[in-house]
DNA sequence: TACTGGTATATAGTAATACAAAATAGCGGG
DNA sequence: CCCGCTATTTTGTATTACTATATACCAGTA
């Protein structure tokens, strides 16, 4: 794939990706970027996830708990809480509506 | 539909819509956007299209036509050219990518 | 005349978000 | 002791959509 500076398509919906990877089990920041890596956004940096969790953080839409670690320094756990499944939610139902919408505006090109 | 605030998840697709749009035939901003609240993004405001036709032909993307009307001030028409076609497709092929990728994620949840 | 509403464009300022870059820190191996 | 991997934090920047406002043409109407 050569798709260069997906940046601009990635707003709005990087943030629901982090909220969706932390749904599914209590993880960090690292581990985070690792995952959207493996899923093909491969040009998502650390200081970008970081920047989302702390707006998660700041939001209250996660629980917090610090744990040491045998590879380095102790990681920051993130999990959902109930405004943070909420949101998720809220977030697949936005997902669902624009993707929709877009898929009908190139379906109409055909 | 109850979806407020889509604009964080419209950043990065909407000039892509703007220019499918053109694509189709010569248009104008206020058609432009009559025709995206048709799709049902009735949130887009005219503000925003002009921001971003102002930013197509700044590139360099369109090709730009006054013609006078019966019903206002003079329409501004803007048409594709070859390297607004590129972008268009270049546009659909990230769309594609991105997409998949957040589908790919939301399955896996299953 | 004056006023309203629909059509039509333009722009200055603001908020939100992703990226770039650098600093800090723990751990293990050469 | 330095280097690479793990791990977090923060500051600054670029991009983009929205808000709000100004300008302007035309038709209907009071």
């Amino acid at each position: 794939m050569i798709l260069d500076n997906l940046t601009e398509m990635l707003k709005g919906v990087l943030e629901g990706c982090v909220l969706e990877i932390i749904s599914r089990k209590q993880t960090y920041g690292y581990e985070i970027t690792r995952q959207l890596h493996a899923l093909g956004f491969t040009e998502v940096v650390d200081g970008t996830v970081y920047t989302i969790l702390v707006r998660l953080e700041k939001n209250k839409l996660v629980d917090i708990e610090y744990k040491p670690s045998d590879m380095g320094p102790p990681r920051k756990f993130f999990a959902l809480n109930d405004a943070g499944r909420e949101e998720l939610h809220r977030f697949w139902r936005k997902w669902e509506f624009v993707a929709s919408k877009i898929n009908e505006l190139r379906e109409v090109r055909l």
